[in-house]
DNA sequence: GTTGAGTTTGAAAGCGCTTTGAATGCACAG
DNA sequence: CTGTGCATTCAAAGCGCTTTCAAACTCAAC
């Protein structure tokens, strides 16, 4: 059923539906009415591809994910679309999405753009200096950043939490508790996030007079197995730290692996602090969540992303938006005070 | 630049310029030549939208995930969405991505459906006598399930592993170690694999003689609390199991938690047979893995998901494809013999 | 009875492509 | 020179919508 077979049906001209359908205040009352109530009936919806060519809106966001070169696929894309897709439908577009080998995007971007397939975009993964700011401010193309540059000075819209704040409290409740050598279980250093919390936990070292130690300092692909690996090495070596910080859920199970294979219990032996992105297999809640952490919702940051993007396509001259989310600091079962010895 | 622009750049009529770009057999050589050397230098791409509405075809594919109840997010759909993304941009389709609270998947894809948003359809996650098979039969929309449903005996696309048949060859595997009372921390029983893997376990323990006791069997989302719990009830009961077999790496590292809470040790004290789906973040690689697995990626799975499909789209008439995978068994560090007392 | 404003509807153009059917030009046979 | 076949090109229609502009109708005011 498209709009011509419709409006014969009713006796109208494609017009008239197509105004009826969409609310335009010129259709009588009850003409809208029985349109609308055909439409039900005939379960019509008008053709994307021609409301798109008629109208000049693609009616579509592009997300474009990174693949990085070790092929590791971070889960919280999946959390943040989630969020996204769900902006999405309420509003009636759809999400394309595009995986791009992390470096290489600027073709996927192009394409998306020339082929006016997406209104806007969201920028998954933002790496410091990240050329895809220009490239997508040179397309002309609407987006919103998943996180911040580092180092761009230009207007540009982002949503991000806020990392350093965060990593700066989280380190200063280790400092709090006594520890004094505090590891820092961080993601890859290319991501801009990787930079902001470490930041953060510089900073809490200094002003709580801790002597910040490269050699806790770990940097890679917040994975299971690489968490596992860090906490390993810190643990057997001389000084070994008695309080982990870490970057992620994921990372956090390595650690947690590490620490029972050292026979050594968390919480009581060595303190653990994760950043949560509370997503829904990686469960740290209850009224004693496993972990003490800082958590911020992925899926909500994802929610809020889209609104944002969407608002940017409907209003192109108002100023970009910006949004600093605030991390929850979350005490559970895996931090206490240092051991004395 | 649109079509319009380009030919008249050339001298050519539109109809010229889309014959030479489409590789249409009636262009002169020198023609086509210097058409597309033009459409590379003015980065022409054909509007996606007005391509649709001339051909018929959306040129996109939809992949509707559902979101259970518990609003659990499966982690592999990113994987196996990387797959199938993988094939399409090398066809030159765009992926669609929606989530759609489970069980009323039915107005997505009535949606997708009556605004051709798509050409095809990858349905995930399968449940038991699930409606979406008629439902997509009926709209007439070609799709591929991810996996089988039991009961539905109609004709229609899958690729599916061989659940049956690694589970199987996993318990009897333990059995074979000795191990008379092994565990099955399993999926939600909603899902088609779960039966599945459940049953090809239950032939083994019959195979080998031993009793099947519905009380070392646990079904629900394939987290790590979920493997936690469950591991750690079993361990604390009287007559506890000696081996695991898990449905996930994710529910793995909740079971591995349990056992060294336990006190006691993987592999040496309690065997472990997870399945693992090759999850880039979830590294179970190495000389030797740290878990023994039935092993099947489930990135090439979306790859070959989305060849069947688009095959099907260009070729409507040929029989339905299906693919059965055979997962490996890959012999890791978490097991080893019954430890006899 | 005419006018003008306001309400409601419709014909037709246009979005940017593909594709049909026709036209053009050219080589070559008769 | 005419006719035929082939290679090459083009004008125009059409895909299914939205939107402009004009038309028709109603009704109150003069």
């Amino acid at each position: 059923m498209n709009l011509k077979q419709l409006s014969h049906q009713l006796g109208l001209s494609q017009t008239t539906v197509s105004r009826a359908l969409n609310n335009y205040p010129e259709v009588n009352a009850a003409t809208r009415e029985r349109v609308k109530q055909a439409a039900k009936e005939f379960n019509y919806r008008p053709n994307a591809r021609a409301t798109g060519l008629a109208t000049g809106r693609a009616g579509a966001i592009g997300h474009v994910i990174p693949v990085n070169s070790s092929e590791v696929l971070n889960p919280i894309f999946t959390e943040f679309i989630a969020g996204a897709s769900q902006t999405y439908s309420t509003q009636g577009y759809e999400l394309i999405l595009s995986l791009a080998p992390e470096g290489s995007e600027d073709a996927v971007y192009r394409q998306l753009a020339a082929r006016k397939s997406v209104d806007g975009i969201i920028v998954h993964g933002p790496r410091v200096n990240d050329h895809r700011i220009p490239l997508l401010q040179g397309l002309g193309l609407p987006f919103v950043l998943h996180g911040r540059d580092t180092t761009n000075s230009t207007e540009y819209a982002w949503i991000d939490i806020n990392n350093r704040r965060a990593f700066f409290q989280a380190t200063k409740l280790l400092a709090d508790l006594g520890h004094k050598r505090i590891a820092l279980i961080n993601g890859d250093v290319a991501q801009t996030f990787t930079a902001r919390r470490r930041s953060g936990y510089l900073d809490a070292l200094q002003q709580t007079g801790l002597r910040a130690d490269e050699s806790l300092m770990f940097h890679s692909d917040l994975t299971e197995a690489n968490g596992y690996q860090a906490a390993s090495e810190l643990l057997a070596s001389e000084d070994p730290p008695t309080a982990f910080l870490v970057s992620s859920y994921m990372s956090a199970l390595g650690v947690r692996h590490a620490i029972h294979n050292a026979r050594l219990s968390l919480g009581p032996d060595v303190s653990v602090i994760i950043h949560d992105d509370d997503l829904s297999y990686g469960h740290n809640s209850g009224d004693i969540p496993q972990f003490t952490a800082t958590r911020s919702s992925v899926k909500d940051a994802g929610i809020l992303a889209a609104e944002m993007l969407l608002s940017i396509i409907d209003n192109p001259d108002a100023p970009l938006p910006t949004k600093l989310l605030e991390a929850n600091l979350i005490i559970g079962a895996s931090t206490g005070p240092r051991k004395q010895h």
